[in-house]
DNA sequence: GAAGATAGTGTTATAATATAACAAATTATT
DNA sequence: AATAATTTGTTATATTATAACACTATCTTC
């Protein structure tokens, strides 16, 4: 059965916390060595807090860059994620815009099937990359 | 400069060959050991093939499985890539769809600001894995 | 609140994925 | 042939991620 208040246990916490305060997606061993004096010693402990967190959509995974970043709760699909990445900078923003995610969420392959999830990585250049 | 014939070397040519006759997206150590008979015994040149061929279109990157398929020369797009991926086993579709692919390509940011690349990843579940 | 079930932790070791660096060989251009 | 550029072969190592196991904490049901 499942933690009764739903809450995160104290690792998943620390790792959300991190994760929370970077501004750009961050690399699992960039969180291990951040969160280190806290008590997280082993890349297991991150990653199973980081397995957690993507699992109650609080993280997301960019596939590309395998970092993670947090959800910035403008999450309108809860199986689908959209990012858009900067090639030059990797500075990632998820892209909350209606249109696209119904469009996706919609698509369905040539049977007329449906999908059950989705992940769209657009890459361009950020505004401080282009000045 | 460049090959004058603008053709693929030996080793891109091997590697290359061995994608396309999978029927699935391969990793990159099982092209190595695969391969190995025809003299790529390392890494790198797998790894060096492998850039190469996904620089000239031919290969595409299944980011979310590290894993590399054969482009099926439905590209519609130059700077997208839509893949169908089956959760269960891994098979893996390249989606030709216009309506999809058009959409993505000119799908803009907040700033009006279009994008130079995507990658989509939708998640399902295949035939074979249905019944 | 004790017994059993479930989930989370700490730890060590190792697997899987990917690149750096450099010398030698090949191919293209002059 | 001399030069330049690319590709190759090779060794070593960096980076990303998981297996396995003993232990602890929490939840559920009685």
């Amino acid at each position: 059965m499942k933690n009764k208040k739903n809450e995160l246990t104290k690792n998943q916490k620390i790792v959300l916390d991190f994760i929370q305060k970077s501004n750009k997606p961050v690399k699992a061993y960039s969180i291990l060595s951040n969160v280190s004096k806290k008590g997280l010693k082993a890349p297991p402990q991150v990653y199973r807090a980081l397995e957690k967190l993507i699992e109650v959509g609080e993280v997301h995974k960019i596939e590309s860059l395998n970092s993670f970043v947090a959800c910035n709760s403008k999450c309108i699909e809860p199986n689908g994620t959209i990012f858009s990445i900067c090639k030059s900078c990797d500075q990632t923003t998820e892209v909350s815009n209606a249109d696209l995610a119904k469009f996706l969420s919609d698509f369905k392959d040539m049977n007329g099937t449906q999908f059950s999830g989705f992940n769209l990585e657009l890459f361009g250049t950020c505004k401080s990359c282009k000045t």
